[in-house]
DNA sequence: ATTTGTGCAAATCGTTTGCATCTGA
DNA sequence: TCAGATGCAAACGATTTGCACAAAT
């Protein structure tokens, strides 16, 4: 991971996805993917990039967390109403959340965890994926 | 379930949760609980209602749906940003979700799937639910 | 030069709220 | 009577969109 002819740097990831590395993007997958795994919301991205004197307006904040999603450097995870969370660990694995401090995710490893049983899906459909969300309270 | 001396009508189980058994409470719980297990949006049992002659409006059923959630009549389901659905179905079980005709929910019951190797929460927080969601594109 | 991305502000979607009016016990 | 419920319309937060401008190949 930290060595290895096969890593590339975020220009060159961005191209191989078939995306311009301008400015905003190359600036936002340095601070997605520089400080290992993470789960962001767009708004949260939006004021960490502006704090970090990367000035991107929230809108290319969206488009580009879709466009990352798209190419598979991103993972959507689904919590609840409104707010959407991405996350950069695009592995097979679950998570807890709690909604304290506004909704916190952490990510759970599948060699922790497992699905077992998984029921045949209707007729004509395949399963995508499966999720699985841990909900936690304070104690 | 079909007989027993336990079963209530509805002004009855609405009386027994502490609200009143108004004519849009009532209309909208037969309309929820009269024909099995139901996954619906907030604004597709309004059109219903609406549909079938009873006149409610949307902010009601928005806290009808909410009020009998917290009675323990209904429970949630987070899918995907914005739209909340309500389950008739309370007993612990997962679900299939397809984005065909805007999003269907499907009943998983747990003899069929269950969850094992459930990780020791962080400190201080306890499991509130687990929620499993079986994720189907077409074939 | 051409194509693609960006920023802004306005638009949209689902949901919630304030408040005057009605209604059930 | 009168606390509690309803309806409406306006407010809301997260997200998306339209379009003029700017930047990348």
């Amino acid at each position: 991971m930290t060595h290895g002819s096969v890593e590339k740097n975020i220009p060159d990831i961005l191209r191989g996805a078939g995306m311009r590395p301008t400015r905003q993007r190359v600036a936002l997958a340095e601070l997605l993917f520089a400080k290992g795994d993470r789960h962001l919301t767009a708004e949260r991205l939006h004021e960490e990039a502006v704090g970090e004197n990367v000035p991107v307006s929230l809108a290319t904040v969206y488009n580009t967390l879709h466009q990352f999603t798209q190419a598979g450097l991103l993972r959507e995870v689904a919590v609840e109403g409104a707010k959407t969370y991405f996350d950069t660990n695009t592995s097979n694995h679950y998570h807890f959340f709690c909604e304290q401090d506004g909704g916190i995710l952490m990510d759970i490893q599948t060699d922790e965890l497992f699905v077992q049983g998984l029921p045949e899906p209707p007729d004509g459909m395949a399963v995508s994926r499966v999720d699985v969300l841990v909900r936690l309270v304070e104690k």
